[in-house]
DNA sequence: CGCTGTTTTGAGCGTCCTCAAGAGTAGTGG
DNA sequence: CCACTACTCTTGAGGACGCTCAAAACAGCG
């Protein structure tokens, strides 16, 4: 069903802005947390800049993915966790009988795989929306670490707590909201991690389509495009295809909090 | 919205069989996970026998909730988990808008509070379905023997990677199942467990209210009951109240692996 | 410019929800 | 012991929201 991915231009990069690192290669290549400025973001929040320098053997690889690849996938043999670096990905688990279900999308300075920690095998597939980065994290190196900072343990596990958090949010959101719900609180949670890291909280290029958005959501594509449209009748939205421009802030954050009405 | 619970027999012990403990008090009791029952199901599990009297400084407190009290609620700090001994529970979000999801049952060696690791506050609350008991496991403890022992830091990662798997799942099920395949889903997942637990895979007593089901599976209890009685007529289960017997095993497993069709 | 994949929009339909009434069950107190 | 209350569960009728099917517009690419 999932069609094979075109190669779009991306008028704005979605991700992580320039940064003051060399151009990356498909090489293993050093990697310093230190001067990554996602260092806020991701696995080595609260450390100091000496502990810092002491992850240098842990995340020391960095892997590329091109739009439409995968990362990982379900049933592969877990080894190594991933910190998006830059580009965005979508993670989806499948059934038996062939549904899929997107269970999130992740952009920069978030991590990816921790669903493989249960059984050694991951549980469903990472899938780049955007010409991407990783850095790879062994997991056996990551426990072993973790045992010797405190500071860098207390971060994972915050961080698996975080997932768990997030996930009973979209449950809720799926059980009891409504199509314009769901789409309002989609929305407004992008926005939100968008700025958080330093990108505008008005303007949005999406990079996943309606069929996506709408698998995530537990809707239909139809149904999706048909939300924006009545947002964009009413004056909230701004729709040109992907590019999305909050035009009422206060009209979405109503939507998800006064929903009970 | 949420009645005061009646007490009500329980007919069929839902959780776990007599144990050769002492009789539990309301008072701290010293708590053996070497002599638990249950150390295959729970946190301690890979752990030898020398390990296990290591931890007995770890899971030093029990606590017992009455049916229809909560074990910890939304917002309240956050300082330990805790492991279900006896009895059966239910985590629930609620949204500012005052609207209820049930995010789990858990039943005998499950482990509830993982939410409050990543903010040090709890992000659910946890209600006793059945006079329950439980084991508190100190947060900061915990983390300080994972450190320690690799196989319970090892152990402790995969019961919440275990949770993100089952969240993963949940969200499946909420976004793209119809109610029938809902429901069996639900029913095969809840006789596993109790199957795991030394109980019959056949025959339920169910310790929530049909309501809670429906928020559970996104239904409304008038759903989840007109869907019991059509499995009823259909000769798949039977239904008397809350005791169920699964009729037809096939049938159940039919509607959750070919429900695409 | 044709091809492919994505998005929009319409019409009709189905599943599940809402509203409502009544039956069943448990617990309480006279 | 039985009425009385509170809660849960069942069942029906009607309606709404989102889905299905379908066609056409749009955008990017070879």
């Amino acid at each position: 069903m999932q069609a094979k991915r075109q190669t779009m231009p991306t008028p704005t990069p979605f991700a992580a802005p320039a940064r003051n690192c060399p151009d990356m290669t498909l090489e293993p290549l050093k990697v310093a947390c230190a001067s990554c400025n996602l260092r806020e973001l991701c696995l080595p929040v609260g450390l100091n800049v000496h502990d810092l320098s002491r992850l240098d053997g842990l995340v020391a690889k960095r892997r590329t993915v091109q739009r439409g690849d995968h990362l990982f996938r379900n049933g592969e043999r877990f080894e190594a966790l991933y910190a998006v670096r830059t580009g965005f990905f979508k993670t989806c688990v499948n059934s038996e009988d062939g549904r899929d279900q997107v269970t999130g999308f992740q952009m920069a300075g978030e991590l990816l795989g921790l669903d493989g920690i249960s059984s050694d095998h991951h549980h469903c597939d990472a899938v780049a929306l955007e010409d991407s980065s990783v850095c790879v994290i062994p997991y056996s190196q990551l426990e072993e670490l973790s045992r010797e900072f405190t500071v860098l343990q207390h971060q994972f596990h915050k961080i698996m707590s975080r997932e768990i958090v997030r996930d009973h949010g979209v449950m809720l959101l799926l059980g009891n909201m409504r199509a314009e719900e769901r789409l309002a609180a989609f929305l407004l949670n992008l926005t939100q991690r968008l700025q958080a890291r330093g990108f505008s909280a008005s303007s949005v290029v999406l990079r996943m389509t309606r069929e996506e958005i709408g698998s995530y959501l537990g809707l239909k594509l139809e149904t999706v495009s048909r939300t924006f449209s009545k947002f964009q009748e009413e004056g909230v939205l701004d729709v040109k295809q992907r590019q999305i421009t909050v035009l009422d802030l206060q009209a979405l954050q109503g939507l998800v909090s006064n929903a009970a009405c």
